[in-house]
DNA sequence: GTCTATATTTGGATAGAC
DNA sequence: GTCTATCCAAATATAGAC
């Protein structure tokens, strides 16, 4: 019955080989992680390999498939709720936001999407959709019922979104980079916090 | 004469071979840059490469000198004269940083740049230092200017050049990758602009 | 499903003629 | 300085035995 389930999702080595996958193509990029890499820190033969996958770019579309399944969700009616109260929405964005840069397994992630964003046409088309579009369409949700509310000036919920977001962002690549090389992210650890405070300050009424 | 002043630059085979390098490695990566490939698109030989470079790591790192050679440069003086007016400052920094972003040959940069931020540590070393750091302090002089003279709300100086140049990066970003695919950039052209009065209004006295 | 063996391609680099 | 010829290593992928 364990197996059983176990199959459903793959074979436990095909699921071996998509986590060593992931972690070698975040490091070393598409073309630097070669299959005899993967295989070898499977613990299988390359040939072996293919019993699991067609070929090096499934088992890069696989695990690139994961890079935009991001536990971040903020349920409609959430939103409405914090919304209301103004900068609570923000600090529950802003730390979930925080929470998904020092998750190892996104922290993977976002680096094969920054790694292969400059090669890869589709990853920048998801690029746009699943990291801005979606999070500007969120973060304007918020901002325009904030505005209804009287509790920040009005203007263009979608250009707020857009500057409360490139800054959010701008962090996290730094802090993944300095990860990256091991080294401590203390000067920017509170860097989230101070850029929520700084920006409600502005906005707010 | 005339061949004389070539030849201190490097001969004009060299120049072609970094002008074709700096194109195919923003394009396709350090790894996805072939010497074959280059030499092809040189209209030379691979071995005549060698003539010209020791090998093809030393190619890379010639164009990649390039990078942090922009031609972005405020003169102390001009720091002064300009933030003692306020937005002047701004403006004039936004206006070279958007000029930048949409300049041929810094594009390739950035975008190699970008490619290799995650594969390189001196790059990223570089990164933090050349495209941060120095706007950093650049900017955060300027703003401690502004504050002297009562411009703007008081303030950690670098805290404000943070926000400030974050989302400049994250527009920067985005033009890159929609210019990429030889989209449309229209919709993000006056982006620049409006950062700049958003945030102007925000930190103003 | 894994192994050994092998085919095939691509990539970096050198030797030596012109 | 460029060319032809060649080498060697690494990489993707397949065939067939176990």
């Amino acid at each position: 019955m364990s197996q059983n389930k176990e199959q459903n999702k793959g074979s436990q080595t095909k699921q071996k080989i998509l986590k060593v996958a992931t972690t070698l193509f975040s490091q070393l990029g598409y073309k630097g992680a070669s299959v005899r890499k993967i295989a070898k820190e499977v613990g299988i033969r390359e040939s072996a390999l293919y019993n699991h996958f067609k070929n090096k770019e499934e088992i890069f579309l696989e695990v690139a498939r994961g890079i935009f399944t991001s536990p971040f969700t903020i349920t409609h009616d959430e939103i409405q709720e914090l919304a209301k109260r103004g900068k609570p929405f923000l600090q529950k964005f802003t730390m979930q936001y925080k929470m998904l840069t020092f998750d190892k397994s996104n922290e993977s992630m976002f680096r094969l999407l920054m790694i292969e964003l400059m090669q890869n046409k589709e990853l920048r088309e998801q690029f746009m959709h699943e990291f801005h579009d979606k999070n500007i369409k969120l973060l304007s949700e918020g901002f325009f019922i904030m505005m209804q509310n009287n509790l920040i000036k009005s203007n263009d919920p979608m250009m707020i979104a857009y500057e409360f977001i490139s800054t959010m962002f701008y962090i996290r690549l730094q802090i993944t980079l300095l990860r990256f090389d091991a080294k401590s992210t203390n000067a920017l650890s509170t860097q989230f916090e101070k850029h929520l405070d700084f920006f409600w300050e502005n906005i707010k009424l």
